[in-house]
RNA sequence: GGCGGCAUAGCUCAGUUGGCUAGAGCAUACGGUUCAUACCCGUAGUGUCCCCGGUUCAAAUCCAGGUGCCGCUACCA
């Protein structure tokens, strides 16, 4: 029999910026559901890539002073990089699209002409504003208190020939879809779109731009190139081979079982991507599926507020498993969840410590202590004290698929740690170590109390290796269980690991963690981290304020040689210099520089200084004057620099 | 402004089409156990189910109004 296929996809990151958690709670949600798939016997295409064209990220590369290109590529593919991410956290992915690829760019302008010759895409005007000074294009919403965004000055009417979408064409049908069927999920964001999007009448869609060129050209029509929506959205049609040789799935796995999508860009699944599938006669996605936000403190993550959470810090700290595992556990993947450290720990500490990870300790540490680490042959059954735990494990396939078949992770994984608590309770009924007291009389029953709950651990492990694939290995593998019993079929059945087995006793499968103690490494990480994120380079702005050639001339500058240098008595930033200014008698001036530099490194010195500032004490001695020094900011962190002055320069000499 | 969602135990949340003394997990307190990763098991709680009306034999659940929070509001990827 042909095996069923399922082709799921994550969006296409957009690699102007390193990854977040929110990306890796999407890309691990995608993971575990294509797991799952696998798991239970279909044929899996599971897609997740890099939208990597746009004007965002043209000027990133150029601050950068790089090619988009060289960008993108270091952001992708560049160390602790995206696909490093993917890798690090155990991403199953079969393909990896990125929009700069040479297949897609070409299938994108085939694609793209066959909208326009069928009529669908037409060129027009496309009104906004237009900033003179910067010679940028702005939409009116992209206007910051109607002026622009960048230098804040006014902007006027202006027209862009761009190439339409006719969008408005589809309004119908796309309104049928998502309210007559179950092609958009949660329901609650069909309101959204048809309310806010659909009702008000959709307007044809600007598919193209000529303001930038980092994207792929409109070959009919140089100086244009095709702008985001075809671009990114058919990344999950040409990465099947539509319109190009290098693969050849599209007739297999088109259309796509499930988009997931962040529900920022639900609109973009929902609306435009079958509306321009429509227009290519092409079948539609089954379902997109809009997940929820990770969020910190109750807001949104975001670059700007400094609150991202890096997930190399917490997967490296932690176990990628744990990680994958708490942010499928935690929070309902329809809707927003709150991120905490606390949580993360808690949830690794409470279900993967205490209740797995110690289950299958004491589990097969007894096996081992009782019996060797094998099962005798004779075991004895007690159908009143076995029943609620087999009853619980045999039924556990169905209810965990019931909910994995709505992508109710949370609910799946809520269902397997109800029966990893039975197991804990059942061996505080049946008590082993008493059984154990006396091995001729009730060794049999002993032998059986363990075989079940090794059984239990057997169902629980197949189930959670969709979300913990290297940790369910490793439960299977203590407990003996061969790849006969470890398979999808296996868990629905109770009994198929062999009576007699023999555990392997192993490492703690997740080590209990210090709370304390991990706040503060991760604190301390999440500083560093910031610290790392600010410029290398600082300088003041310049000032605004004129300042006339007179004044200017009566601040009197002036070369001079270091006589003597001293750190000041219970100061830990003066030093005391003592100068010759070329009037014969010496100068002393105070200078809050310890920090930089060694007092004996700066006699003999030739610096400059300002002479005729008023005298002012600092700790009990008199200052006359300032030596000027260069400063600037560096990663956050201030740094000064004398200016030391050529040693043929005289004492004296006046700056000007 | 328009549209939509949410408001339940200290915290995170379940509560299906209105139906018995409103639930789970975590945290807290007390007790038990020793196989195990100072773990596990048991017991105990506390709730004006946001406020105010209404419908009903019956409302956390339905309706109207109010308060607070949040999301979406299109060419940003």
């Amino acid at each position: 029999m042909e095996k069923k296929r399922f082709y799921i996809t994550t969006p296409i990151y957009y690699p102007s910026d390193k990854l977040h958690i929110g990306h890796t709670y999407c890309t691990v949600a995608t993971d575990a559901m294509a797991r799952y798939k696998r798991l239970t016997g279909c044929d899996v295409m599971f897609l997740t890539g890099t939208d990597e064209h746009g004007q965002k990220i043209e000027d990133k590369a150029r601050e950068a002073g790089v090619t988009p290109q060289q960008f993108v590529d270091n952001i992708v593919t560049g160390p602790r990089g995206i696909l490093d991410l993917w890798k690090l956290m155990n991403i199953s992915n079969d393909r990896f699209i990125r929009t700069t690829d040479d297949y897609h760019v070409s299938a994108i302008q085939k694609i793209f002409k066959k909208m326009y010759d069928k009529g669908d895409i037409y060129k027009g005007k496309y009104v906004g504003k237009y900033c003179k000074p910067c010679e940028s294009f702005w939409t009116e919403s992209q206007l910051v208190d109607g002026k622009c965004p960048d230098c804040g000055r006014e902007v006027q009417d202006a027209e862009e020939e761009a190439y339409f979408f006719r969008l408005s064409k589809y309004a119908d049908k796309i309104q049928h879809l998502l309210e007559d069927t179950d092609f958009l999920e949660p329901r609650s964001r069909v309101n959204e779109m048809v309310n806010n999007f659909i009702k008000p009448g959709l307007e044809d869609l600007c598919v193209s731009r000529t303001s930038f060129t980092w994207g792929v050209p409109v070959d009919f029509d140089p100086g244009h190139v095709v702008y985001v929506w075809v671009d990114a959205l058919f990344n999950y049609t040409t990465a099947l081979g539509l319109y190009n040789d290098k693969y050849d799935d599209y007739d297999k796995f088109w259309p796509a079982d499930v988009h997931f999508v962040g529900k920022e860009i639900v609109r973009f699944h929902s609306i435009i991507w079958p509306a321009m599938l429509m227009s290519m006669d092409m079948p539609l996605p089954k379902k997109v599926f809009g997940h929820g936000w990770l969020l910190l403190d109750g807001g949104k993550m975001s670059k700007s507020k400094g609150n991202v959470v890096d997930p190399y810090i917490l997967a490296e700290m932690f176990g990628v498993d744990a990680l994958r595992f708490f942010l499928l556990r935690t929070f309902p993947f329809g809707s927003d969840g709150n991120f905490s450290n606390e949580a993360l720990i808690q949830t690794i500490n409470v279900d993967l410590a205490n209740d797995l990870g110690n289950l299958l300790s004491r589990t097969v540490s007894m096996v081992g202590k009782y019996f060797g680490g094998t099962l005798p042959v004779d075991q004895s059954e007690d159908a009143e004290k076995d029943g609620e735990l087999v009853g619980m494990t045999s039924a556990l396939r169905g209810r965990y698929e019931e909910q994995m078949e709505h992508f109710a992770f949370q609910n799946a994984l809520a269902e397997i740690f109800k029966v990893i608590d039975r197991a804990n309770k059942y061996i505080d009924e049946n008590a082993p170590w008493v059984l154990a007291k006396n091995m001729e009389t009730t060794g049999p029953r002993l032998a059986r109390v363990m075989y079940n709950l090794l059984e239990t651990l057997r169902v629980c492990a197949i189930l959670l290796t969709p979300f913990i694939p290297q940790s369910a290995a490793e439960v299977l593998r203590q407990i003996g269980a061969d790849a006969a019993c470890s398979d999808w079929d296996s868990a629905g059945k109770w009994g198929a690991l062999p009576g007699t087995v023999t555990v392997q006793r192993g490492n703690n499968l997740f080590p209990r963690i210090d709370a304390e103690k991990a706040l503060k490494e991760l604190e301390e990480a999440a500083a560093a981290a910031k610290k790392a994120a600010l410029p290398d380079l600082e300088v003041e702005p310049q000032l605004e304020e004129k300042v006339d050639f007179d004044t200017f001339c009566k601040s009197d500058f002036r070369a001079v040689k270091v006589k003597d240098c001293q750190p000041v008595k219970k100061s830990d930033k003066l030093l005391r210099f003592v100068l010759d200014d070329g009037t014969g008698v010496d100068r002393q001036i105070l200078s809050g520089i310890a920090k930089w530099y060694k007092p004996e490194d700066l006699i003999g010195k030739t610096l400059m200084a300002i002479v005729n500032l008023p005298p002012r004490k600092m700790m009990g001695q008199e200052s006359n004057g300032m030596l000027i020094s260069a400063v600037h900011t560096e990663k956050g962190e201030e740094a000064l620099n004398l200016l030391i002055l050529d040693d043929k320069i005289p004492a004296g000499a006046k700056m000007c």
